[in-house]
DNA sequence: CTCTTAATCAACCAAACAGTTGATCAATGG
DNA sequence: CCATTGATCAACTGTTTGGTTGATTAAGAG
């Protein structure tokens, strides 16, 4: 995943009102005025929260008559935890090996 | 997780010279300057980035005489995992429903 | 005390963002 | 064709962000 594509997918994910459509669909297609309906925002500014999601990467949509569904890219969500868990992997693996240096582990370190 | 702290945890790693310093920082905790040292910015810059990653519950700080080192928090990181994870599985759950539904696993669902 | 190093505070600026209103486009139904 | 519904485009506005420079604090070292 490029730098570009995370700098979007992380900012979608930063705003409480795109977070709570990545729940919603996370239960099924939606059009942008059903998902507009929980908030007391207009529907162009819904439209907008749903074309960064889509520029993120993290939805796609099709066409149904006039309805524009959108759907969730579970892959992308995906692409996200990866990014996260190998870094975080790294750190705990470090901890893990300060634990055991300073532990009570079996080791050629102990003292005496 | 609160509303506010994934806020500012999502919006903390949507910049990719945060997200190196994240990456730095998994290999051991660093100073100011020495997460400055890749980038071409101001340490004042720099320092405002790290302010971010503290605010947003991914970095903790202490003291050794005139260095404040910064330190990941692994568990933060696990906290935001947990989120999307939340999400992309319930999503794949349903694809998986609905591939059972079409597809020709060994099912009730069984036609003739 | 004075000097150096590490880091932060404060004020400022240009660019980007989140929301609004008003007009417009696209697809369908009568 | 005309009206309706779903959604977007365009222009504007207040606020936030990412960076700068310059001054300042904090802790040692000589």
């Amino acid at each position: 995943m490029e730098q570009d594509a995370l700098d979007r997918a992380f900012m979608a994910l930063a705003d409480p009102i795109r977070r709570a459509m990545v729940a919603r669909l996370s239960r099924g297609d939606a059009t942008v005025n059903e998902l507009a309906e929980p908030f007391a925002i207009t529907k162009q500014a819904v439209s907008k929260h749903i074309q960064v999601l889509e520029h993120a990467g993290l939805v796609t949509r099709s066409r149904d008559a006039q309805r524009r569904p959108v759907h969730l890219d579970a892959a992308a969500l995906e692409r996200l935890t990866a990014w996260i868990d190998r870094y975080r992997l790294i750190a705990e693996s470090r901890f893990r090996q300060l634990d055991e240096l300073l532990g009570a582990g079996p080791s050629e370190h102990e003292p005496s």
